[in-house]
DNA sequence: CACTCCTTGGTAAGCGCTTTCCGGCGCGAC
DNA sequence: GTCGCGCCGGAAAGCGCTTACCAAGGAGTG
């Protein structure tokens, strides 16, 4: 046998026409016969049928899918997103289609405009905006008009585009650890800040020394990974700043690339300093000390994604909560 | 603007044929006239054009995409492998859908079917296989009337099944490690074999047993999973064991379980017990100790299998490399 | 028993594209 | 000057489905 057979194939074997076929293998309104029925369904697991979901998409004028950008999917932050989105899709019956924009703000609208092409019920980004609002004016046309033709698009924390979204909340936990740590006694802060054009970096940034009493003795910038968190902590190192006795990376990753410094450097975590990060990845409570952070449930996040833009739509909150461990002892 | 514009639309604007608009959007062999070219262009980018995949798809008869199903995309070791696939797909021009089987045969079955939908040109299945064979007819028909239809097969690490594949050294890394690790003077050996019945977890404990001088002191069985190595690890411990100086997790995230466990139980890694585990996944050089472990070019497999796919097929060796870090000192 | 209404199968008209096939035109060759 | 050929637009035939719409038959009503 080669070639996949089709619905026609389908109905002939079962003796039937097309239209009946077609009603008895998909939920159709239209009430078919029985037997008929029992016919046609023999009939296509015997020729192995499969429905050809580009057909249905094209003559039903939409399709089950949803279109999920990310911006990197090896990323535990964006892997526990995806996994949400995925779950929930497979929920309601939806397929999801994936790419990756490597926070390229050129590449995510290309991407845009090619998943836009499958005619998605769902287009759901990921991956923070930035904060110059570089390429937001053609994303947001595009993304209109994917909305204008029927489409849902919900956006993850990204607040600043006029669409559904899951916001997440970055200045709420952000000021909360904040408290929390000078709470336990400490005084000196460094932040690493991640990169200086990302809006979820410099909103937790921002938030974290706003909830300060004083102003943190440095902030370093750098991109939004474990080795850059990496590379920052030794720059803060080599700045040789004698009066930290905290250091704030904007995410896990980011923490724990710092960890990682601070011990080539044979510097004593937290025994000498501290390190708090934020996300609550999985590995976070792995490494030692294990990390203070910021528990935010990625995975309801994109769980709720799906929810928002099968439902009214709006904005949903996923809340931060802080989780204080090992790498932040009490002063 | 409401609906999508259609290339019709677009070939009426441009006061051209729809053949016209056709050859002149997408890289047809014919060639057209290069003014009525550009007045198509100018057309479509005036309404916004997107060609609908799905019509695309069905007048073509393939579409172009590549449909992937992981066992669980916030894991570590899929998520890399998913990311060298999207990564490799996106180079070719290709788009990529996703499921999750989350290790259930039954369920595995049916994405395939569902995603056979789509007619992909490439489907690629990473995720073990069962040892008992649990499903592997109905699973190996469907792939087989999948590829008799023109589609590509691509397994990652499943040997058992007759398909393209890229396969992972489980075998000859998981020898290795053990080699390595009694010529560091380990002699008491323990083993957190996951699964009994998924493949890739039973073959590399049983390359890792094999090469050991004598028989490991004892093996547990469990998930796949951190917490599943954290209660192994556990286990093992109330066992009592007092001859072993080494555990072997056959996968980094259950390795990484089980030094949380020895931490919580207040044993000493490595100056009582060495650990190590499989794959290099990120974190593992982030622990503490540093996991020994092999590495697994877990990207590239992800990449290889689509090049597979689009090349000549056969299958590809994805090499292991024993690295020794901390968590296994020289006794 | 005649008439209407509701079921339910089938016919056929799309859905938005691609691609074959035809026909008209311009060119070079004889 | 005629013919043949190559080139390129456009008409139209699909691709595999869904879904009006129609028709035929059975049930219900007076």
């Amino acid at each position: 046998m080669t070639g996949n057979a089709t619905l026609y194939d389908v109905a002939r074997a079962a003796g039937v026409s097309l239209a009946t076929a077609s009603r008895s293998l998909n939920g159709s309104t239209r009430k078919v016969n029985e037997e008929y029925r029992q016919r046609v369904l023999a009939a296509a697991e015997q020729l192995g049928y499969t429905a050809n979901v580009s057909a249905q998409a094209v003559a039903r004028g939409t399709s089950a899918t949803v279109a999920l950008l990310v911006s990197d999917i090896a990323d535990p932050y964006f892997s526990a997103i995806a996994a949400g989105v995925i779950r929930a899709s497979e929920e309601q019956g939806l397929n999801v289609t994936m790419a990756v924009t490597e926070r390229d703000a050129q590449r995510e609208l290309e991407l845009v405009r090619l998943l836009r092409g499958q005619r998605p019920r769902v287009l759901v980004l990921a991956g923070s905006r930035f904060t110059d609002g570089a390429g937001d004016e053609p994303l947001s046309a595009e993304l209109e008009s994917f909305t204008a033709s029927g489409g849902h698009v919900v956006l993850i924390s990204r607040h600043r585009l006029a669409f559904d979204t899951v916001a997440i909340d970055n200045t709420g936990g952000a000021a909360a650890l904040a408290a929390s740590l000078v709470d336990l006694g400490y005084r000196g802060f460094a932040v690493l800040a991640g990169p200086a054009n990302l809006v979820t970096a410099q909103d937790r940034a921002a938030a974290f020394t706003g909830a300060l009493p004083a102003p943190p003795v440095a902030v370093v910038h750098g991109a939004f990974s474990r080795d850059a968190g990496y590379a920052g902590m030794l720059e803060l190192i080599d700045r040789g700043l004698d009066t930290v006795d905290l250091v704030f990376a904007v995410n896990d990753v980011m923490a724990i690339g710092a960890l990682a410094a601070l011990r080539d450097r044979g510097i004593d975590v937290p025994g000498r300093i501290a390190v708090a990060g934020y996300d609550d990845i999985s590995t976070a409570r792995d490494v030692t000390p294990a990390l203070t952070t910021v528990r935010v449930d990625l995975e309801s996040a994109g769980a709720a994604a799906v929810a928002l833009a099968l439902g009214d739509g709006g904005t949903v909150q996923v809340g931060a909560e802080v989780v204080l461990r090992a790498s932040t002892p009490r002063r």
